[in-house]
RNA sequence: GGUCCGGUAGUUCAGCUGGUUAGAACGCCUGCCUGUCACGCAGGAGGUCGCGAGUUCGAGUCUCGUCCGGAUCGCCA
């Protein structure tokens, strides 16, 4: 017996006084005065206060064994309440319901945990009983706000005349970079799909097919260990232009980006947003992904010490390092406990070998840990390099390069964090742009695409991809949000030759290349437009502007640190049957069931 | 795979150098209460101290192993 809703918890006010409604929705808390009973009734639109009055005593009684998180159903009178009643922290905090029929949906058990904002349990248990998670109407919002976020993503490319084309997430695999998760073709035996990493190659072909504006919210899918940051499963928005350079690409995102923080969290950015280099990023915070909502840059004194007594400093010079450091206001007086702590901090953080530090302050003048084996006039070079003032505090990695520059960037935003010098309500969008092409892998003895193969060469530099591959600048771009990653693209090789010159760089050979892209080349055979394109991540974007530090708060059924779901117990073991019609056998040392 | 931190009522946590019956808050249950909204008051239930072994007269506490969770490096849009 549904007795259907005339109006949501939410929407209640003093203009509907006098009116008989229906409420349907959880009890979020009871409040048992003996004659008097008020429940809050709650459903994703908010909390309405309803109450129970003894003068009808079959009502009154059944609202007794009433208990939170049962289903319920009320019919009533929609009342003021008088001044002195007026729940002013409520958005329906001016009127009550007072009821006169409850149904009972369904009772409840004691959940394992308070089902309201601010609670201290462990995500542990909250992912174990994630449905109830997401009753908290905190984790609601953020649900909601995503998708406010589809939506104006979606308006927005359809405004601007892309075409949203779904890709198969049954592919080949390609394994180049991340590792696929693989499934099994039971009617092709001993063959696998793979579940996409990116749909790189099938928006190219859609180029290659005409469709010159391309744009997909899709699921993709990385078997490597998870961080805060990092889910097995993700969500892009995949986005391909044809006949478009950089700026056109860049531009088009721009105006996404604009539109979707005005949609969803109703703040204003500025297009275009500040471009950098690759390697300006590098030498001035020590990242591909700088955090700009604070400064604290890091200073290079390699000229100054290159030729000091100081072993460490000279030595590292010697290997081609380099002697990096960041002035941190005010701090020049911190004292030697402290700074001990410190540097322990850094050397586990940072993987540094030790802090050198130069301390300004009133007091003690200038200090520094290494001053006994550096000239006077060194430290004040250093200092005047450091741009710091009386009262400052100087702090020094050394260490081979390009290591140091990370270290000393990972020192950055440690001391930017600790120190709160980070504005939490700005939104601060980077270009990171002139990426190198390849990267040398030590290991492997080969050079491997940072981005992806199909990244375009910077064609001033085409002529170094046999002579000095490593100093090949690449046209690929990443937007950075607030240190955040949250996308990258490129402008892609759409001419067979220099795909197959690329290839070749990266050491795979013209049969193996024929063998794994060969539907690439061959659709280039046919007529492919110069085009480009990006992917944005959709649970990055959504959890910055959640004001979150993990992506799990904004993903319905998030995996954990294993990769595993709690909740519905996956992966999971499956039968020899299943097996069996797969044609898989498994290793004898793998547990069955 | 490495490193670090953690695991004690349903939840969050306390439990000093080993010592008798393991506590608090919230939640839960019962009773009383007509204006609560963190309702109040009175009472109550609830623990294989992750698991296993060891040291000891005695282990939540110490040692070793193991499992689980998180952070991080490697790895990775």
């Amino acid at each position: 017996m549904l007795m259907k809703r005339t109006h949501t918890c939410g929407e209640l006010a003093p203009e509907h006084s006098g009116e008989e409604v229906v409420l349907n929705g959880w009890v979020a808390s009871r409040r048992d005065l003996g004659g008097l009973i008020f429940i809050d009734l709650r459903d994703r639109y908010g909390i309405t206060q309803v109450v129970f009055n003894e003068a009808d005593e079959n009502l009154h009684s059944k609202a007794e064994q009433l208990r939170t998180e049962f289903v319920i159903g009320i019919r009533g009178e929609v009342k003021d309440r008088s001044e002195e009643n007026i729940n002013p922290e409520m958005s329906t905090g001016a009127i009550e319901v007072a009821a006169n029929e409850l149904v009972i949906y369904s009772e409840a058990e004691t959940t394992p945990f308070e089902i309201k904002d601010d609670i201290t349990t462990g995500e542990e248990v909250r992912l174990k009983y994630r449905y109830l998670d997401l009753r908290r109407s905190n984790i609601q919002r953020k649900m909601m706000l995503r998708s406010d976020a589809y939506q104006s993503i979606r308006e927005y490319y359809h405004n601007h005349d892309f075409v949203e084309v779904e890709t198969p997430v049954l592919m080949k695999s390609t394994p180049e970079g991340a590792r696929d998760y693989l499934v099994p073709s039971r009617v092709n035996p001993g063959k696998f799909f793979a579940l996409p990493q990116s749909p790189q190659t099938y928006k190219q072909l859609l180029m290659v097919s005409g469709f010159d504006r391309y744009f997909q919210i899709v699921k993709c899918f990385r078997d490597e260990d998870l961080r805060a940051d990092r889910q097995p499963e993700f969500t892009q928005i995949d986005v391909e232009q044809s006949f478009v350079d950089e700026d056109d690409v860049i531009g088009m995102t721009e105006g996404l980006m604009t539109k979707l923080l005005n949609d969803t969290v109703n703040a204003e950015v500025e297009a275009p947003f500040p471009r950098m280099t690759y390697d300006e990023a590098i030498k001035r915070y020590g990242s591909d992904k700088p955090d700009t909502r604070f400064g604290m840059e890091i200073a290079d004194f390699s000229e100054i010490v290159k030729n000091s007594d100081f072993k460490i400093f000279s030595g590292t010079m010697k290997d081609g390092g380099a002697v990096l450091g960041i002035t941190v206001q005010g701090q020049g007086d911190m004292g030697r406990g402290a700074i001990d702590r410190l540097t322990d901090e850094v050397k586990e953080k940072t993987g540094a070998a030790g802090l050198i530090y130069i301390k300004l302050n009133e007091e003690d003048g200038i200090k520094c840990s290494v001053e006994k084996f550096l000239k006077e006039e060194t430290i004040d070079t250093m200092i005047k390099e450091a741009g710091a003032q009386m009262g400052d505090l100087v702090l020094i990695l050394a260490g081979p390069s390009p290591e140091v520059y990370k270290q000393t960037g990972t020192l950055r935003l440690m001391m930017g964090k600790k120190l709160e010098l980070i504005d939490e309500s700005a939104f601060n969008f980077l270009w990171v742009t002139d990426f190198p092409l390849v990267e040398w892998d030590e290991e492997d003895e080969r050079y491997y695409a940072l981005h992806h193969p199909f990244t375009s060469p910077n064609p001033e530099d085409i002529d170094k991809m046999k002579s000095d591959p490593a100093a090949v600048r690449s046209r690929a771009y990443d937007l950075v949000l607030n240190g955040y990653e949250i996308g990258g693209g490129s402008i892609r090789i759409h001419n067979r030759e220099l795909q197959q010159q690329m290839f070749g760089l990266l050491g795979i050979d013209e049969e193996e290349a024929e063998e794994r892209f060969g539907f690439l080349l061959e659709a280039f055979k046919y007529g492919a437009p110069p085009h480009g394109g990006i992917a944005l991540g959709v649970d990055r974007i959504i959890m910055i502007l959640a004001g979150g530090t993990s992506l799990r708060d904004v993903i319905a059924f998030p995996k954990n640190q294993k990769a595993q779901s709690t909740m519905d117990n996956s992966p999971d073991t499956v039968g020899q049957e299943q097996l069996d019609e797969l044609h898989i056998q498994l290793k004898d040392n793998i547990e069955k069931n």
